[in-house]
DNA sequence: AATGAATGAGCTTTCATTCAT
DNA sequence: TATGAATGAAAGCTCATTCAT
């Protein structure tokens, strides 16, 4: 009888390398548990490794939530740096950009959950890095909203910057009230959500 | 010679009774380094007690984070409750009730912070209290939406249920751009903030 | 049959209070295992408490190493300012430090051998303390040599700076040869050294 | 096209072979962050290898720690041999004894501030074999002054083993006050030093 | 000769909570 | 009503060492 080859793909778990598993658990357990409710044991017992495993790929337990932020953000921005300079109208093409970025936010949850809640206890300097890229996101978003109020499609009377606060505040708060088990699925929420948005901004 | 009285409202800052300034200065402890980022020490010393005083009072860490979720919620529950049940319209009700719940949040804006980010730190049975208390805030905001759908003001092409989560999620990430000494008071934030929820309900 | 009285000063070693307890024990491990060889749960285990009541009592590892040190270095900068400020020449005077730095040390020699092995594992903030306490005692030191060489006792061809580095070097190094157990007492050795020091500092 | 060589001398500073190179920087770092505050890690990356390569060299961290200790005290030892089997007085010899330990520990000062900070980290077989070593060296500088005592040109009345320690006291702390780019040579503070000890010791 | 992923035991420190007073 | 010494469990992290390649 041949010996289980090391490489197996067996249900010991083992597939995927150390690294992106590492990643993975870490995301599970922090949207679950919450970050600080996630002990490293808790995350290299999940991966099947030792704690010297997770140190070696990652600098710190920081470093590990850094990533899950770090992930979807950069996802997200490249689709709307698509989408802005994509064909359309204003109107178009922001609501391409609102049903995209709750739809992906809803295709990763479990991120989302993570990224809204813990944000806050990173240490200052990573804290600085992910709002540097927050801010580029709702910067190119509210690009979209003012092209929109040039061209007289949107009403002028509400500053862009209050509606993208509005809107971002909406995508992320997903985690606290959407099921993925639920009667919607995320295209359908994102439809819905750009419907009340852009309702909100259409001058009568 | 008198001794110094131990009430005295001196400048020890003993001014208030021990049991609300634990509750407070926790409040601003928690929504500054978050709940686990807290220690009952910081707490207490912030608050000029010793450890024994706070659980003299609280009986638990846990128990000071839930009373302050509980004071914000039930206040607006019962403007809520007045005012789904005074004159108006469902549209103008509807604005009464939107402006305020943003209102107030911006009042109790360090309640709010700890409140969305620290609720699932709180253990099964004290969440289940707050969920309970949020679902009927929740439905009663719902009623008023269908109120208005079956008066054939607002568009009925969209759940009120989505639409409830929609606008709370506004509400709730107040805390995440907000800040006290920016352009726009809580009043006026409301009313914009009003004006995007009934632009996007309205039927054209 | 009676219970064990809590206050019991039996062999239990709980005789003295917590604080000094500690301090005490940690001077010996460290003097026989180093300071990065002795972990904070032996010291604990010595003296029989937890590591919860170390750090009540001490802010740190580190804490503990320097009062170590300041406990030995106060008493004898304050032996050193009285004798200095006594009556007798230069000589005399220079004697009596000479032999009193040596016997104190010798009475304290743990503490010596921690210091001289352990003073570069203090964070930079603590080491700068010591130092500038350690700078104290080598110039009121160099002052009674200088004062000796303006009387003419002394050779004026060596700079009292090097006689300081000199024969602090000696008492410092105490610990790694001399044994309580050995032939010679503390005093004995204070005036074999003493002098050996001044014998090389008299004018022929 | 020719590859590059891989003993290149090329600015990867790779210059010396990885096994000096490693014993260079362990001596280096140990002597700035101490033995326990210098990770295997850190004497890898300084020399440019890996751990593999290190521990293809050594068998420990403590073998490179005794390397250190070795090769400076070898080398002391047969400076003695040598001026204790030389011609001239014992006063002479010892002059030149005192003077050359001295100077060549000013010369390896890294070494010696490793060597006398750090024995006592070693595996007990280890700090056996060094203590061997330095017992060699102490008691054929001993002898030198037994030389002269015999010969009248030293006092008596003190037992030559206390001078020895007295003066490797002295040779032993040069690391804790010795600048490199302070006013004196080493050759300068070997004379200053040889005089001190040969004045405390002559007879009057 | 050299790599680097992985181990596993150990480290210092933090903290909510208790309890005798 | 309030103190503060003490507990004990758990946390994040480090590190010398091994080993398949």
């Amino acid at each position: 009888m041949a010996l289980r080859s090391r490489e197996s793909t067996g249900r010991t778990g083992n597939r995927t390398p150390v690294k992106e598993r590492l990643l993975h658990v870490a995301t599970r357990l922090f949207a679950r548990h919450g970050f600080e409710g996630t002990s490293v044991q808790d995350i290299v017992d999940a991966a099947g490794v030792t704690k010297g495993a997770m140190y070696h790929y990652y600098g710190s337990k920081d470093d590990l939530l850094y990533e899950v932020y770090h992930q979807v953000l950069s996802m997200q921005l490249s689709h709307l740096d698509e989408i802005a300079a994509g064909p359309g109208t204003a109107e178009q093409r922001l609501r391409e950009a609102a049903a995209d970025v709750v739809r992906t936010s809803l295709d990763n949850l479990d991120d989302m959950i993570v990224f809204f809640r813990s944000l806050h206890m990173l240490p200052d300097d990573k804290q600085v890095q992910v709002r540097a890229e927050r801010r580029r996101y709702h910067d190119k978003f509210k690009a979209l909203v003012e092209e929109g109020v040039a061209a007289g499609t949107f009403r002028a009377d509400i500053s862009a910057d209050i509606v993208v606060h509005y809107f971002l505040s909406v995508v992320n708060q997903l985690g606290s009230w959407y099921r993925p088990d639920g009667p919607l699925s995320p295209a359908e929420v994102g439809d819905l959500f750009t419907e009340l948005l852009i309702g909100g901004l259409a001058t009568r």
